[in-house]
DNA sequence: CCCGAATTACGATAGGTGTCGTACAATGGC
DNA sequence: GCCATTGTACGACACCTATCGTAATTCGGG
């Protein structure tokens, strides 16, 4: 009905200085998780959750992107039935200066060098 | 039991090319291990096993050793009862370009804002 | 040839984690 | 109001992992 949906269904982020290295080195040393950031990085705007078709159920999605939300990796914001998923790119900067940039390249280069993107 | 006493216990380490993102990514992912590297990172040349002295005891140490070396972070090469540990920097900045650096200097700067060095 | 120093091996343990399946909840369109 | 779409909650399970303590191994030196 509204023009502006609004959601009321807040989620838990930690904020810019509650992120962790060793959270983020964490969430990004999964293979599930990793490709999901890479997606991101390359979306023009945030992605659903659905928008990924990954080799797991649902239920084990769900736990990935809760698992990159909490480590301060990706914003989560609800819209509808849908779930937007955006890269703190910002954030990570800020802390971890270039560090995503390399992270992003290394996982590029390794899916060059291994034939096996995703 | 041996007659070959030329002192050279030999340690598997994964080939470059064996060397994955994702193992490097989370062998980083421990503060203890991160300490590990960060202290090898500004070290002139190697250093033995017994040069740290982390809050875990000495069976801990030597596991957290195992895992930065089967993830093919460091290079581990017994001399005597020592072993002495090294970065192996050209590998990862050949596979990583960058990564290793950056990581450690987010690190650094993690360290310096949450004031609690290692 | 024994001793001490450095490190490992082994077993144990508590907690984390990736995965699944099914049942449940929120939302927007009809 | 109903229902399809989207995602969550919860329980389960196998596996991994960080940690410890103690016993064993390797090596150089006396």
């Amino acid at each position: 009905m509204n023009a502006v949906t609004t959601s009321t269904r807040e989620l838990a982020h930690p904020t810019r200085d509650e992120i962790r290295l060793e959270g983020v080195l964490h969430a990004l040393s999964d293979p599930m998780r990793l490709r999901i950031v890479r997606e991101l990085a390359v979306a023009e705007s945030d992605l659903s959750c659905s928008y990924f078709t990954l080799p797991v159920t649902k239920s084990t999605t769900t736990h990935h992107f809760r698992v990159l939300r909490e480590s301060g990796v990706i914003r989560q914001v609800y819209r509808g039935t849908a779930k937007l998923n955006g890269l703190r790119r910002e954030d990570l900067d800020l802390l971890f200066p270039g560090l995503l940039d390399r992270v992003l390249a290394a996982a590029a280069l390794e899916a060059d060098r291994l034939g096996t993107d995703g």
